[in-house]
DNA sequence: CATGAATGAGCGTTCATTCAT
DNA sequence: TATGAATGAACGCTCATTCAT
């Protein structure tokens, strides 16, 4: 048994792990979860229908797994990033400009994620998803609560800047995935701080 | 054949249509498009299975149909409202609050419309839709661009400025259906346009 | 409408179940419950899978209706004959008769009813099944109780004697379905009644 | 190689034999032949699933496996008890004894037994079952044989009344397993006893 | 036009069996 | 010898669509 790490077992079972999440989030952005079947995401995966049921006790449950897995990356990103700023300024910026090009990177991913936001709206949430989201939002409210103890941002409904910090960055994620936006990221970024930091700060 | 106006046969089919697309939307509000079977909407239209197929090809027309009509309503609605103002202020506040009240009023659409704009990223958008959406966009696009013309707006990319208006109005929409929000419309509107004209016009 | 009888419309639903139930009867006769598929059943009923359950809810649904069938037509019978008795004796003859010639003629049933009898004793048993099998175990009960009153039965333990005059019937059928015993049915109603009456009667 | 007995490997294949037979025998009367899993008999064998098939070639192997060694025992006690007595009376009388506590002993067998034995009638019996009910069969034959030869036993069919015995006897320990007779085991035997020898004996 | 009984392809899940280690 | 991860055929059930009445 080696010292530190893994023992074999628990490394085949999180490459498998990782094979499975990966075939999921291809599959489910392409399809979406009713258009995927059990059998493509096994296939995609390079092993059998049966050896997924040995990782995951149901489709659902691959599927959140695949959603969950993209947004703790996504959320342990933005923390890393928004945590080593000083200024609000600066923290907004790390925020948009972390989750920009975290998409940018993860564009199959987007697409779940997205996608389930839309459904989130119509159905109940699942916990984990809206604990993830609401984690990003805290992030935000974070940021501009600092900005409105500091005098910097103009004293509006708190909730209501978190929301649309948030809708306005998603917004451009879209964009460019669609491809209705194609300028380079930097000059994307400038845009959403310049028009959000208008938006909150004084003048 | 009357003189005006439609044959017997018309109106029959136009009430009946009706009463599908006002089912469709119900159900597939309350169980999404998957969630959602033939049967049960015919239940709810009061007709029976085989007669849906008499007016739609295809579960999926249904779905489009349903879809369509409230876009159509909304566009329309909004159209008349924005139209019937004169500055780019007005112009701008009668949008967010036309769109407001309109999903206020139509929950239901607005379950299956955002359902579909999620969809929308991951697969590829029934033309209908996109020409429905774009339509939505070119409306505050020509307010935006009015503005500029005016030097009452500053000189950013119009695009950019378009869909961050756009998104921050669905997301407020969203928070009030999800119950995050829950102010008076009116305030909802003031903070919109506040936040918005501070972001895009000249100080 | 007809002024007595049936609407069309049960008049084939009640002509498919009949079909339905046949088809189980052999197809579950032939290769048990789990042996048998809902697909094998369907084509042995000369219908499409789907179609099975407009009839019933599941699998289970048409084994029970199956072995429900049979029963009630088993226990109407064995009713009739018994009721039509005076004596005892008569009695007890026309119990064992009518089951020997009802399997006779119904040997698929007796299997799925054996089957079933058999694995009622490691499983819980299905309350209609029970309910069916006490109303046979009653009726002996009710035979052997007159003849007790008349004096003419010895005063053994009466629900002994109804299990032992139940199971020694039930095992002659055994015998001449395995193809153990070939004699003609006169001649093994004959042996039962002498055995079974020289076992409880006073000499 | 040890003078007497077994290898070192023999010894340890039984010992492995009997704890999977063991563990069969729980689980199959538990949940039936279909409701057990072979993983199931694997883990309450404390082996892994593979190990089984190092043993028995396949679940239905296992299965006749322990059906077999429960009747094999049954059968060396019954010998056993039937060889030691002298007369019919007391042959017959030992018979009924040695089963009722047999099977009082050993209620998981008699689930699968009596489970087969339910299943035997409309499925093809697997040829060493029958082979161990038959030598059942053989023993009771052998003694009312003997006690016709002695002019004890009425002059009836002989295969008739062997399958009575048999039968009546089943039954009674499936009401005792059942709960529907719950008087002491002696009284049963007298009851059975009396009930079958007034049946087949010269009065 | 309207109906709803019939269809059958399709899918999620299970589990006996195999085999590389 | 023992393991248990991997397999894939099989099955119960659903539901969009069709069509005879």
């Amino acid at each position: 048994m080696p010292l530190k790490g893994k023992t074999k077992h628990e490394v085949l079972t999180e490459f498998r792990n990782a094979e499975i999440l990966e075939a999921a989030h291809k599959m489910f952005a392409q399809n979406g979860f009713n258009g995927t079947s059990v059998e493509a995401i096994a296939q995609e995966a390079g092993i059998a229908k049966g050896t997924l049921y040995l990782y995951y006790n149901s489709k659902h449950e691959i599927y959140w797994a695949a959603l969950k897995s993209g947004l703790v990356a996504l959320c342990g990103e933005l923390k890393q990033k928004v945590d080593a700023t000083e200024t609000v300024e600066d923290g907004l910026r790390a925020y948009i400009a972390t989750k920009l090009s975290f998409f940018e990177q993860h564009r199959d991913f987007f697409k779940i994620y997205h996608a389930e936001f839309g459904n989130a709206v119509a159905h109940a949430i699942h916990n984990d998803f809206t604990e993830l989201l609401f984690e990003q939002l805290r992030m935000i409210r974070s940021i501009l609560s600092e900005g409105l103890k500091q005098g910097r941002v103009r004293a509006m409904n708190l909730d209501s800047m978190t929301f649309s910090v948030f809708d306005i960055t998603r917004g451009a994620i879209t964009q460019r995935l669609l491809g209705y936006s194609q300028r380079p990221i930097q000059e994307e970024i400038d845009f959403l701080f310049d028009f959000i930091w208008k938006g909150i700060a004084y003048p």
